[in-house]
DNA sequence: ATCGCAAGGATGTTCGAACAAAATATCGAT
DNA sequence: ATCGATATTTTGTTCGAACATCCTTGCGAT
């Protein structure tokens, strides 16, 4: 839903929203309510609509979604295995909680399996490859950063398109393992960006860093500069590490509410 | 449930068959038949008590296991999270199917991230990481592979102190994820195995040479020789693809219903 | 005032039945 | 006999109610 990652492998997480020029139009079938609220969760708990910590009462989410509690059973199951939501029994669910180490241990495997994933997209990629990163660069790059965070359905907009564009480096890289681990890896750290940044505090020259080192990125894979490509992602998602975790201690300070991290 | 990995991380997939030896000794309570019948239908997927392709039918299912669909829902729905079962919406759930292409990429990536694992474990390990290393391969070079793959018991037992060395050597590597990506790995490959492994086909000499293997990464690892640790470790993984592809291709060839892979 | 215990309410768990979709069998036409 | 449409059966999906557990509240004893 969220990512375009697993996208057209066995494993599959969730139908994409990115959903490719298909056949049909409206050809939305085989699907259960089970597996849309799966997704309106999913979609929820990364944009950090759903708090960290906070407990998922199934009366209060079938009020809020409209749905049985049975499809919500179904739901909440997967997103246990996916470790977004978690699970205690007879005490019920929760959603994950976040905390500092948990996301130095996810960025730093995301930097070693997406630096690893690119360079092998760099060894085997094709030209549509090529082509489907140039288009998801265009895409990313005709999309401002939402000046306001309240305007959901512009962040929405902008973090599909960077999860599609990162997604794009490295889908040639011919592992539906590595695919899929680093799709949780962007989720899960996307929940952290997403829950963190309450403010764009973002000068103007980060963004302005950001988008030169996707575009760097870009060329030196389509180069086949794996050196290049691998040490310029390395230093993108290090500075967005730096980032979200300044603003990470910033707003646990402010909460103060010593949760335990 | 069947291996030792995720073990005491906020990851943990379901609680270890393992139990280490805890404070009370009957205290297995807030469990659920959703969770209970998660972790058999787990370990009847892995060991191939549930044939890859087959059809989950919940009669058949709630008759075998003696529980009711909705915790069945609940377990299997997290299997697909797991992907060891596959679900098409009004279609029902299915076994995850094998294939040559999966297990090479299961296989390379379990190399490449188990042996990172290890070295980041003997870069961080402490003498309690020593210790279980040690004592995991003495039970492991006491347990004698079971001369017949009928003796379910002695084949689990094996398996699960394979896995529990396997995991010991890795355990101190300090990262949640990485351990729960190796588990996930390890488990998908157990089951390649034990599919496959229709006869104790091995010779003596290859078993032998495993069990050198074992024993050589785990003197190398405590003694802090990262490169000889991990070219071992590889070179074994590496070994027990090549049986495992070798007799993967003799079962295909066997069963000749061309199911496409 | 604090602690322990019991009653009540809230919440999670499970089941059985009603419902909907898919797969299969049946029948008639060509 | 084969093909296609319809009827039947099987199977998956969802709901609502019954049940069990946990948490909170209120009472009484120390």
């Amino acid at each position: 839903m969220t990512s375009a990652y697993d996208r057209g492998t066995s494993l599959s997480r969730a139908e994409s929203a990115v959903s490719l020029p298909s056949v049909a139009p409206g050809d939305d079938d085989a699907t259960t309510l089970g597996i849309e609220i799966y997704a309106r969760l999913r979609r929820d708990l990364i944009a950090g609509h759903l708090k960290p910590g906070e407990r998922l009462r199934f009366r209060q989410l079938s009020a809020a979604y409209g749905v049985g509690i049975a499809p919500l059973r179904e739901a909440l199951s997967r997103l246990v295995s996916d470790q977004l939501v978690r699970f205690e029994g007879h005490r019920g669910y929760t959603v994950a909680p976040l905390s500092l180490s948990d996301l130095h241990d996810l960025c730093a495997l995301r930097t070693e399996l997406s630096c690893n994933a690119l360079r092998r997209a760099i060894a085997r990629g094709d030209e549509d490859w090529e082509a489907e990163i140039l288009a998801a660069l265009h895409r990313l790059e005709r999309t401002p950063l939402p000046h306001s965070v309240e305007d959901r359905k512009a962040v929405d907009e902008w973090e599909q398109r960077h999860d599609r564009f990162h997604y794009s480096l490295i889908a040639a890289c011919d592992s539906p393992w590595l695919l899929h681990f680093c799709g949780a890896l962007s989720d899960h750290f996307q929940r952290y960006r997403r829950a963190v940044i309450v403010v764009t505090s973002s000068s103007e020259a980060l963004l302005k860093r950001v988008r030169e080192q996707h575009r760097t990125v870009a060329e030196a894979a389509i180069a086949r500069d794996a050196e290049r490509a691998t040490s310029v992602l390395a230093e993108h998602f290090q500075g967005s590490v730096e980032v979200v975790i300044r603003n990470y201690e910033e707003v646990s300070r402010s909460l103060s509410a010593g949760n335990g991290d």
